[in-house]
RNA sequence: GGGGGCGUAGCUCAGUUGGUUAGAGCGCCGGCCUGUCACGCCGGAGGUCGCGGGUUCGAGUCCCGUCGCUCCCGCCA
């Protein structure tokens, strides 16, 4: 711990153990903690005492310590200590330089024992090896033990705390929004509260307070922000939890610049303020359409190349069936330079696999050799093609190339997520350098081939750049917003509509008729017509943020009780089943064949 | 919903082609030890091999089912 909190004095200790510190000896002091590890030489026994502050030496002398140096014997791992004695300087040869307090130790007079504790299921610290997942989260209060654990809470702690800091500062107000609300069946599954009150209603756990941050624009208060739970009942993934926290901001006669401007200077001085990376202002900014080309996603990661190259143009008079069909049937063909290579076949054949996992027909791969190609795929093309194909692709004599023919979306899904792949397998990404990016002018909607509909990119309430034409939504930019770090989307954002007539065009355009967007969003079409200022915000996810600022390679590391995989939280057994009683209560039928099973 | 990996002592793991009494490190228990700091030395306990079924003379090992953890795909406006 770099900074010790101020303690005030009482019964059981006056001190912090990582307070204990070779700036300061020869006082008398109290601590008081947790045994992190007994050293017993049976006339001598040194007990390694921990606190959320660090650990200090304790020593147990037969003369000094009296009736402590019995009770000394008898401690076991995370038992509860109370120690008293002299805070000394150690002799030269018995530093520890390995421990913040390794230049001192405590010599105890007297010692209470304030509560025992049963051997750990699992040691909290200093051995090999990785906890397993399940033992950590079924004995979490042990799991955030660990300094690791700490440490990541801490600095949660730290970046809410800035976070706060920066905005008052500026004139936001903290409001809380329900978390008992309404259910909105786009997008993710609501968890659903049944009421006892109404059978057959339900509440919905917010995914996040959008409509109500912008009913308090309407209200006049143009600067809230609050740090809110969100819920999302589906499934958890390394980065995403179904519940999890936002920092959600929301701004009044704003533009886009003025909310991006805003941010900059927060996320300034939250990185600023935890020790994170230096952020040069004003950030970079890149279109979407820009990013989509080069990267292949809406969040790239800009630490290394690799990146994605149009060949369609080359291949305009191929006769190789496979993309002739595609480019006929107004598909994109599209490759990257993985740059000078060896790879066995075994690992050309994972990349198809790869590729196919991720929604591809096929995978041609390829390596320079003089004008042409050594590739299974060679033949089928000529001289003139392959000459062309090196040209764009910058290719070198050597270098491997991945091409993926289909249509666009699929080829940039597909060569997006391998340059990623790629990037981490070939080493290419240095971990030491950081890269944030506004993405910004967002399309409006996008085609939803499966529903036959136009879909918000953004949500429903984002407003469009210039007038809105709800004949022709794919045409239409979104003054929207993106916050990149390293290819992780940090938060996002746009202006939002407040105009009852903009909004009402945009529902028809998402195929949501008058009557509908008045059962669901009648209260906020309303609320648009009682002078409703331009405003627009943003949203982040505050846990996404501390983890990468802590390199954790799940956000469950840096929650404090998460929830597995399958949404289990091992520590409390939630979900649970309920008395049938209680389901009476709130109108639900039991599941009969859940009712046979028990 | 789909696919991959994993499940053996309290923890982390090994366990050959199916073959006698299932092992290691750490932890735990007991003893010794006055300068250790992942203390050391000596001794010891500890197992329904996730669970259920099947194949077999014989299953930790093979097959089927199921539960749990995990990663990925779908999904996450």
């Amino acid at each position: 711990m770099s900074e010790t909190p101020p303690l005030a004095a009482n019964e059981y200790r006056d001190t912090w153990c990582g307070a204990v510190l070779p700036e300061r000896v020869d006082f008398e002091a109290r601590v008081a903690g947790w045994v992190h590890r007994r050293r017993d030489h049976g006339g001598l026994i040194f007990i390694d005492l921990r606190d959320r502050t660090g650990i200090v030496q304790l020593v147990f002398h037969p003369d000094s310590s009296g009736d402590a140096f019995e009770l000394a014997h008898k401690l076991r791992a995370e038992d509860v200590l109370s120690a008293a004695g002299a805070v000394v300087r150690r002799d030269a040869e018995t530093v520890n330089p390995d421990l913040p307090t390794g230049e001192v130790e405590l010599k105890v007079t007297a010692a209470d024992l304030l509560a025992g504790s049963e051997t750990p299921p699992f040691q909290i610290e200093g051995f090999s090896g990785e906890v397993g997942e399940d033992a950590r989260l079924r004995y979490r209060y042990l799991d955030l033990r660990r300094e690791q654990m700490r440490e990541a809470l801490m600095l949660r702690h730290r970046v809410v705390a800035a976070m706060r800091e920066f905005l008052d500062g500026e004139g936001f107000v903290d409001v809380e929004t329900p978390v008992l609300t309404r259910s909105t069946p786009e997008g993710a599954r609501d968890f659903l509260v049944p009421s006892s009150q109404q059978h057959g209603s339900f509440y919905a756990l917010p995914q996040s307070p959008q409509l109500f941050k912008q009913l308090l624009m309407v209200a006049g208060f143009e600067r809230y922000y609050q740090v809110a739970r969100c819920f999302r009942d589906e499934a958890t993934r390394a980065d995403r939890q179904a519940e999890f926290t936002q920092l959600d901001i929301e701004m009044s006669f704003v533009a886009v610049d003025d909310v991006i401007g805003a941010n900059e200077r927060l996320l300034a001085h939250v990185f600023e303020r935890v020790g994170g990376p230096q952020i040069e202002v004003p950030m970079q900014r890149m279109g979407f359409d820009e990013a989509m080309d080069r990267f292949g996603t809406d969040r790239p990661d800009l630490r290394f190349g690799l990146e994605l190259v149009d060949l369609g143009d080359a291949l305009r008079g191929t006769e190789f069936k496979v993309f002739r069909s595609v480019l006929d049937g107004g598909g994109s063909i599209r490759g990257i330079n993985a740059g000078k290579r060896e790879l066995p076949r075994k690992d050309l054949d994972g990349l198809i696999s790869r590729a196919q996992e991720l929604g591809a027909k096929g995978l041609v791969w390829a390596f320079r050799e003089g004008e042409g190609w050594r590739s299974p795929t060679a033949k089928f093309l000529s001289e003139a093609e392959l000459a062309d194909l090196n040209q764009r692709l910058g290719a070198e004599e050597g270098d491997l190339l991945l091409l993926v023919a289909d249509k666009p979306a699929v080829v940039n899904g597909v060569l997006g997520q391998m340059r990623l792949d790629l990037g981490e397998k070939f080493g290419l990404i240095d971990e030491s350098e950081n890269r944030l990016v506004w993405i910004v002018d967002w399309p409006m909607m996008e085609w939803n081939e499966g529903e036959q509909r136009w879909d918000a990119m953004h949500h429903p309430f984002t407003a469009p750049s210039g007038e809105f034409d709800s004949q022709n939504p794919g045409a239409a930019r979104a003054q929207a917003y993106d916050v990149v770090w390293n290819g992780q989307e940090l938060g996002g954002g746009s202006i939002r509509i407040n105009r009852a007539d903009v909004q009402s065009a945009v529902f028809e355009a998402l195929g949501i008729d008058a009557e509908t967007a008045q059962a669901r969003f009648g209260f906020l079409l309303e609320a648009l017509q009682f002078g409703a200022p331009p405003h627009g915000g943003i949203a982040y996810g505050v846990d996404r943020i501390v983890q990468r600022l802590c390199g954790a390679d799940s956000i469950r590391d840096v929650i404090a009780f998460p929830k597995t995989a399958s949404g289990f939280d091992l520590l409390t057994g939630a979900p649970a089943p309920v008395d049938e009683a209680q389901l009476r209560d709130v109108g639900v039928a039991i599941h009969k064949r859940k009712l046979a099973g028990h």
